[in-house]
DNA sequence: CGTGGACTTGACTACGTATGCATAGACCTG
DNA sequence: CAGGTCTATGCATACGTAGTCAAGTCCACG
């Protein structure tokens, strides 16, 4: 049915090892031969059978990226810039959704042990989560979260900055009462922007008061219901720090079903800065992270250990945040 | 490095036939043999070399996933939908995305002649795009959209009837400058729902006004420009109907931009009904169409074909819609 | 005690590509 | 013209798995 080198070379009368050469761009073959080659391999719609040539090169030519819930948007934008970056090298990309995959990460071993991919981009990488085998037995880098102890390639943002960047913004803007909606705690970027934002409050002299703290999913589902309980409560907050800004549009429309009128009774501050962020009907203050610059970063960091092997020590690439002003950060109401 | 069949064999000392039988559930091998293959397995950490075992069965296990832009979000939905259901029946899912990958007709059909794919779902076919092969060469399914010319496997919602019932909607309801934003032209969808919903306008005796028709492309951006570009119009429209979700959105963005109530003075119409359709802050009137079952449908009809080959005449399945009438839709306003 | 069948197992090969090694011819140099 | 170098090509093999065919063992039955 397909056609092979050897077809080729059947047909050129001559063997299959030049056919080989000639599409791969040996020098060592002749000029007139590799144009012939390359004439007929067009003519007779050749493609290169990809397995065979992973079983000889023990190359794949294939990435694995692995996210914890595609329809949060935080993961196609950044998907979408990895995908590019990959294909740009010449890597394809299998998508993993950890949400739907049972047991990924034997999957991801299976997957690199197998030879169906070369490297792996984790990118939802969770604090106790068992990583596809040893670390360094597989080319792999962490994006968005790192684990304190696995000692592996890592891409991050500065959470912890962005932490203290809200309540600083906060704080100057005269609120006291500061609500938490937080993500799952077993996340290092929920846990780092809490850890810098408590810092920053306490410089600044202002105690966190526990009972304004909530945990649950980064879903907009969590961010609603939990802001809605924040809102009926007797100490209402006059500022929400939702950990990423799904959460934040959760909080933000649980304030408009309630009526809760913002940023003029409540300032509402995400983290991520993702498209939706900047929408008119959002218009959220947040804190941005490089996201371009990130995925670049993880996938050149991925190829070169694919192509390196094990010898380089780990890296950990730490990009800097800055909060973006937007519609829903004011001064505290006097209440 | 990693472990193969035959290492297997030589350390339990029989052959590497035996062992491949023991590990595929080969009945002919003694169930002794068979225990001491799997507890050596497991021992070893085997994991089976899929290149090879692709260059043998000649099935790869892998189908591909082709969308359009992987940030609308209307595609992460389905995606997982896919995802889940081809990782059910023991298939990994490649995705590619039209927007960043380089003559992406090219690539899929080097992935299935090169062995790297045993199907395709094309959820984003457009009209005229070059399709990957000759219909019929390669397993494919095409979801979302159809192909005039092309006969293979469909899946599709009646995106006519949908836009029947958008007319009927607002006609009803008094409107009768009714403005659309459809999407790109050569997308069965764009078409299709603007067709059923200029038919249903004929059979109610409005007459479609041509001035309030815009065309872009399926993004926030886009609807939310083109509002904008409604709105200050001589002849402002008292509703609009936008060809998805994500154009309403930015549609419903430019009225809050602008100060126009919505629905008091402007009813606003989707179509996808994606998940942030029901979020608060957009509460959306839209058109349903059943994405999981579709999904599931799509991922049968692939799996089938790729089991049954060219035989089976290519199938169309379109799958019902409903109207799902949330905050943004009302009464004409008598302006 | 011989024969046939059921049951296990092993040797071997194919899948399509890449590459080390060998070879044949051309060309060059002294 | 002999010996060497260089160039272009072919031969053979390896990659790891699956399956074909043959063969060996054992037992039961006549």
């Amino acid at each position: 049915m397909a056609v092979t080198s050897t077809d080729i070379a059947r047909r050129l009368q001559i063997s299959q090892s030049t056919v080989s050469r000639a599409l791969r761009g040996d020098p060592r073959v002749a000029p007139e031969t590799r144009a012939r080659v390359l004439k007929a391999a067009r003519e007779m719609n050749y493609t290169p059978n990809l397995a065979a040539r992973t079983l000889i090169t023990r190359r794949t030519g294939t990435v694995g990226v692995v996210v914890n819930d595609i329809t949060n948007p935080f993961y196609p934008e950044l998907l979408e810039i990895l995908h590019n970056e990959f294909a740009l090298a010449g890597y394809r990309t299998v998508l993993f959704n950890e949400r739907t995959d049972a047991s990924a990460e034997r999957h991801l071993a299976d997957l690199v042990n197998g030879s169906a991919a070369d490297g792996i981009v984790y990118v939802s990488a969770t604090l106790g989560s068992p990583l596809p085998g040893r670390p360094g037995g597989v080319p792999m880098v962490l994006v968005n979260r790192y684990l304190d102890d696995v000692d592996v390639d890592t891409v991050v943002s500065d959470n912890r900055r962005g932490g203290r960047l809200v309540a600083e913004a906060l704080v100057e803007l005269g609120h006291r009462r500061i609500a938490l909606i937080a993500g799952p705690e077993n996340t290092t970027t929920s846990r780092d922007r809490e850890r810098g934002f408590r810092e920053q409050l306490k410089a600044a002299g202002v105690a966190f008061d526990e009972s304004l703290r909530r945990v649950g999913q980064f879903s907009h589902h969590s961010g609603y219901q939990w802001c809605l309980d924040l809102l009926a409560s007797e100490r209402r907050p006059t500022a929400v720090f939702a950990a990423n800004d799904v959460i934040a549009f959760g909080a933000l429309d649980a304030a408009r079903r309630v009526g809760v009128r913002v940023p003029a009774e409540l300032s509402i501050v995400g983290f991520d800065d993702i498209d939706m962020a900047g929408w008119e009907g959002f218009d959220l203050t947040t804190v941005r992270q490089p996201l371009a610059e990130m995925g670049r970063a993880a996938a050149n960091l991925l190829i070169e250990r694919i192509e390196s092997g094990p010898e380089v020590a780990p890296r950990r690439r730490v990009f800097p945040v800055g909060l973006v002003r937007r519609d829903t950060l004011a001064a505290a109401s006097s209440s």
